[in-house]
DNA sequence: CAAACAATTAAATAATTGTTTAATTATTGT
DNA sequence: ACAATAATTAAACAATTATTTAATTGTTTG
């Protein structure tokens, strides 16, 4: 199992999951969308796939991935209890700090 | 300026923004709690300046650090354009999701 | 000013990560 | 079975990142 957090640290990769955002895809399809080769593209799902943050379906000769939105969740979590705030308030509670700062 | 993706890919910084999470403080303090050396910690922490996700105070012969709330957002807000939702609904989403597929 | 301390920079090396070309596996349609 | 297509794995190489030891800078205190 990779870690989450070297999976996300990689350009490429965020790219790939902003990509998957819209709908589940395969991997030429998303070449169309990038510079980079195929075997590159094969070598950064796979990372992304053991980070749990995609996950893979089989269909014929295609092979679908799509985003695995519970995982995003291990990150905003180590957000959470780094600043020790509920996410639900942390925008506020910068905001409102920002401001007490102009006054 | 140093990507805030990298910087927080690696699991000793990480480690320091979270001693750092309580408050305010010098490199000689926080060596007691790792098992690196001063050098690798200096390291670090320039690149967590780098992307201004700690800031750096000189008092005397001793520099303190300390968290920039403000800059996590910037990760937050990734996620936010990731799953086109609103933060503050994510948990309640992915917890719904799941309970559908429970029932 | 000299000794002691805090922290950094420099230089060298070790380790990890990313990309490429070439070869391989698996699946479909004729 | 054979050709075509989708995707991966393998092997080699390039580039980046992390860690160490040693030397250096800046600051306080006797």
């Amino acid at each position: 199992m990779e870690s989450v957090w070297k999976a996300v640290a990689d350009d490429s990769r965020r790219e790939i999951l902003m990509l998957l955002r819209k709908r589940k895809m395969t991997p030429s399809e998303m070449t169309e969308h990038f510079h980079f080769t195929a075997p590159a593209l094969s070598s950064h799902l796979r990372i992304l796939k053991s980070a749990d943050l995609v996950t893979e379906e089989k269909l014929g000769k295609n092979r679908y991935y799509s985003l695995n939105e519970k995982k995003s969740l291990e990150i905003v979590n180590f957000f959470e209890k780094m600043w020790g705030y509920n996410l639900n308030s942390l925008k506020e509670y910068v905001e409102n700090k920002e401001r007490k700062k102009g006054t």
